[in-house]
RNA sequence: GGUCCGUUCGUCUAGGGGUUAGGACACGUCCCUUUCACGGAUGAAACACGGGUUCGAUUCCCGUACGGACUACCA
């Protein structure tokens, strides 16, 4: 058997299903997907796998590709991109696999099966561990123990029948992974997979060896959950007679629940306070709204650092890299085998320390829309100087605009606990006293004011302990804040005069 | 239950037959700072267990335990 997919230029899929918000493990099977097609100079396609009618939700797509364009993952072909094996939308192919499923019959590999879901599951509840295979499908009702005659007047009036693979027992099948070196299975303990199902949709298995095989998919790139079909896969493959393109199977370990046992479902987000989708969710019903990454604000290039080293390394002891350099390092043998923990702490230092590395006039752009659904008006000059003065303390974007409120409105409260142990007449007077002097001293910066008051204190006889942190409170109201003097800077004069007597007659 | 996959600090991981087993997050202490944070320094913290193979195993093999996925006319 000869394989020529590592002398072309591969071309790799993101196939997920629209059945709704779009996981957090999805968005890093297709950065692997898009790491590997763009350093190998490949190709990134978007399929999406809705053949599941019951479970289709609208604007699952949309979101789809939406989460895809923020994280900076653009397919160079696929559902909204185009492209030459099209489409790429699994229910505007229907006929393609009903061809093929048909094919498969004709070649002996696959046959036409009547049993009704409500038979199989009385099997089920008779049988411990029932399975549709090469056991148990000669006492079913199927075109191999109905005979060809029978199956095709069967077809002709119309009754229901679903297309099942004909596993041969007795072989072993061989799975070259290259994540997880060989993976071997017995024929004889598959089952005799569903291809076509009753409403003539294929089921995953079908859908996605013949539309791999058509686009001319070189690697599969996927989630482990896949691994233990993907001996009925090959099958297929060999099957169909594609067994000399059959990709090259990588199988991911899945990301875990943040505690506890199992991998992160769509409820800990909830559960635990986090966001687990790259994009906030609407829903029918509350417990179907879901955070996202985006709103509560993180920067995507936080989330792919972040996600990319969930599962993969490439030795060595840097951890933080851009898009381009992950791109250039990324390798297939890197990814680990186990499962990786979702650490939403580790997320959430990557995020601060993004947002620390960006430059102000990117964090204007970025805090602009955010200060604006507020309803605050501020100039680029005035928001260039306040996300300078916050990055270092903000770990979201958003940061800036809910715990920096105090940078755009008043104060809303002042910080009674402070007060009640520094604040009392005597400081009050000559609290006054400063706010006065400070009211006809037109200073340009920190510098220059921060000597005028400390000028004052030692003039009063008082320690800067004694007035500090009370300006601190009038300024922004909290003891947690940005240094006083540079906050009155990006204050100015006018506004640091209004917090000082606003705060003198609360 | 069956099939398959996995197991290095609490977490993400580097490493790999002979290392003081490295980094990051989180945590502790100190410095900086009369706030918070950033930054700097520093500390505690791991090769699941049992057998082999070997002069030597965390690294290779087997078993056990534990964890995980799959077991639908869902993907």
């Amino acid at each position: 058997m000869t394989n020529d997919n590592l002398m072309i230029k591969p071309r790799v899929r993101f196939a997920p299903s629209p059945t709704g918000a779009l996981h957090i493990g999805g968005v890093r099977t297709a950065l692997y997907n898009y790491l590997f097609a763009r350093q190998q100079g490949g190709t990134f396609i978007l399929r999406i796998e809705d053949t599941d009618q019951g479970r289709y939700v609208p604007g699952a797509e949309e979101y789809i590709i939406e989460a895809l364009r923020w994280v900076g993952l653009r397919p160079d072909e696929g559902v909204g991109f185009g492209g030459p094996d099209g489409p790429y939308r699994q229910s505007d192919r229907k006929e393609i696999y009903l061809k093929y499923a048909h094919e498969l019959v004709q070649r002996g590999h696959a046959y036409y099966a009547f049993d009704t879901p409500e038979e199989l599951d009385v099997c089920r509840q008779s049988q411990e561990h029932f399975t549709y295979n090469h056991l148990t499908r000669n006492g079913l009702l199927n075109s191999l123990t109905l005979g060809d005659a029978e199956s095709s007047s069967r077809i002709a009036e119309g009754k229901h029948f679903v297309i099942r693979l004909k596993v041969e027992p007795g072989r072993s099948i061989r799975i070259k992974d290259l994540i997880r070196g060989d993976v071997v299975f017995e024929s004889s303990e598959l089952d005799d997979k569903v291809l076509l199902k009753t409403d003539g949709m294929p089921t995953y298995h079908l859908a996605n060896i013949v539309d791999d095989h058509l686009m001319r998919i070189t690697h599969v790139i996927r989630g482990e959950e896949w691994l233990p079909s993907t001996a009925h896969h090959v099958l297929l493959y060999e099957g169909f007679g594609w067994q000399d393109t059959m990709p090259l199977f990588s199988h991911l370990p899945l990301i875990m629940k943040p505690v506890g046992n199992g991998k992160l479902s769509k409820r800990d987000g909830a559960k635990f306070g986090i966001p687990v989708f790259p994009l906030s969710w609407k829903g029918e019903t509350v417990e179907e709204n879901f955070d996202g990454f985006r709103e509560t604000g993180f920067l995507p290039e936080a989330v792919v650092n972040f996600l990319a080293l969930l599962g993969w390394h490439p030795g060595g002891d840097q951890d933080l890299f851009s898009m381009d350099e992950l791109i250039q390092l990324f390798s297939i043998e890197h990814i680990g085998k186990s499962g990786a923990r979702f650490d939403y702490e580790k997320a959430k230092s990557f995020n601060q320390k993004y947002i620390h590395a960006m430059d102000n006039a990117t964090l204007v752009a970025l805090v602009r829309p955010l200060a604006e659904a507020k309803g605050y008006q501020v100039s680029d000059a005035f928001l260039s100087k306040a996300v300078a003065l916050m990055k270092e303390r903000v770990t979201f974007l958003t940061d800036f605009v809910e715990m920096g409120y105090y940078l755009f409105e008043p104060v809303r409260e002042y910080d009674e606990v402070t007060l009640q142990k520094r604040w009392n007449g005597e400081i009050a007077t000559v609290f006054a006293e400063l706010t006065e002097k400070l009211a006809t001293f037109d200073f340009f910066n920190s510098v220059e004011l921060e000597e005028a008051v400390k000028a004052f204190i030692q003039e009063k006889g008082l320690k800067p302990g004694d007035i500090l942190p009370l300006l601190r409170i009038a300024f922004v109201g909290t003891m947690k804040g940005p240094a006083v003097f540079e906050t009155a800077e990006v204050f100015g004069h006018e506004e640091t005069l209004l917090r000082l007597r606003a705060f003198l007659i609360r």
